[in-house]
DNA sequence: ATGCCGACAGGATGTCGA
């Protein structure tokens, strides 16, 4: 089962470019973020057109997060538990029955955070603490299960293209570094460095200041697999051509193969 | 040192993203 996640900088904007992306990878299920649209207004018939079922959990403008899938997609739910009134569209989790079993997927649109010293950054923090609670409760499952999206954090000096220019944002702060490893330390595999020794492999490219045409990118996209997905991982990857093309997001599609 | 670009809402230009 090919599972995939890709932050498409509002659903509309890039349904071309989104209808073109499924038709040639071709992923069993697929979480977008940042889809910027109500419910009513999401373009599911474009996506059920080509044989995918939608879960969606969107707001105006901002935010809005999805699940696409050729599989039937059961408990669908949105939300992170907790936040106390939090009302951003960043959550949707469900479940997708496989050829051999289950798997539970999840898509994730954390924070950006910045400016840093601001309550943006303490929300960002909040929101990490919280995704790892609920991910540790997942965990008691003991099921498949993939975490995927726009996790917002750099990980490590080598997932960007100078740590300098990083150094004072949010993406790269020591405590937002450390929320991402609290995640992962719960029990989780981060796909692609499981699959990749390579360093600079970046997943999202700024518009601005000519990022993409310098390879000034930062990889910001996870996939987070639970022991029993981690354990049918056949491979990962990061389409980044899909950068390249007419009218793109600046983020690209991250896949990874699960025997499941 | 700051803006660069792009999407959105709304109908000009400010907010947000990363």
């Amino acid at each position: 089962m090919k599972l995939a996640t890709w932050n498409v900088n509002s659903i509309k904007a890039r349904l071309d470019a989104a209808r073109a992306w499924l038709k040639e990878a071709e992923p069993d299920i697929v979480c977008l973020q940042e889809t910027k649209t109500t419910d009513d207004a999401f373009p599911a018939d474009a996506f059920e057109s080509l044989g995918y079922n939608c879960a969606i959990h969107g707001q105006k403008t901002y935010n809005g997060v999805a699940i696409l899938s050729k599989r039937p997609l059961e408990d669908a739910t949105p939300r992170l538990p907790g936040g106390n009134g939090d009302d951003h569209a960043r959550y949707i989790e469900a479940v997708v029955p496989g050829e051999h079993g289950i798997v539970r997927v999840a898509s994730v649109y954390a924070p950006n955070g910045n400016p840093i010293g601001t309550d943006k950054f303490k929300y960002k923090l909040g929101w990490l603490e919280r995704l790892a609670q609920h991910a540790q409760e997942l965990l008691a499952l003991e099921e498949p299960l993939a975490l995927m999206g726009d996790i917002n954090v750099i990980p490590e000096i080598d997932d960007c293209y100078d740590p300098k220019a990083w150094e004072t944002d949010a993406l790269f702060q020591p405590e937002s570094r450390a929320a991402l490893r609290r995640v992962e330390c719960l029990g989780f595999t981060d796909a692609f460095r499981a699959c990749h020794a390579e360093t600079q492999q970046y997943t999202f490219w700024d518009y601005q200041a000519g990022a993409w045409q310098k390879d000034h990118g930062i990889r910001i996209d996870h996939i987070l697999l639970s022991p029993q997905a981690a354990d049918r991982l056949r491979g990962c990857g990061i389409d980044r051509h899909v950068r390249g093309r007419e009218k793109p997001s600046d983020h690209v599609p991250v896949w990874c193969e699960v025997a499941i």
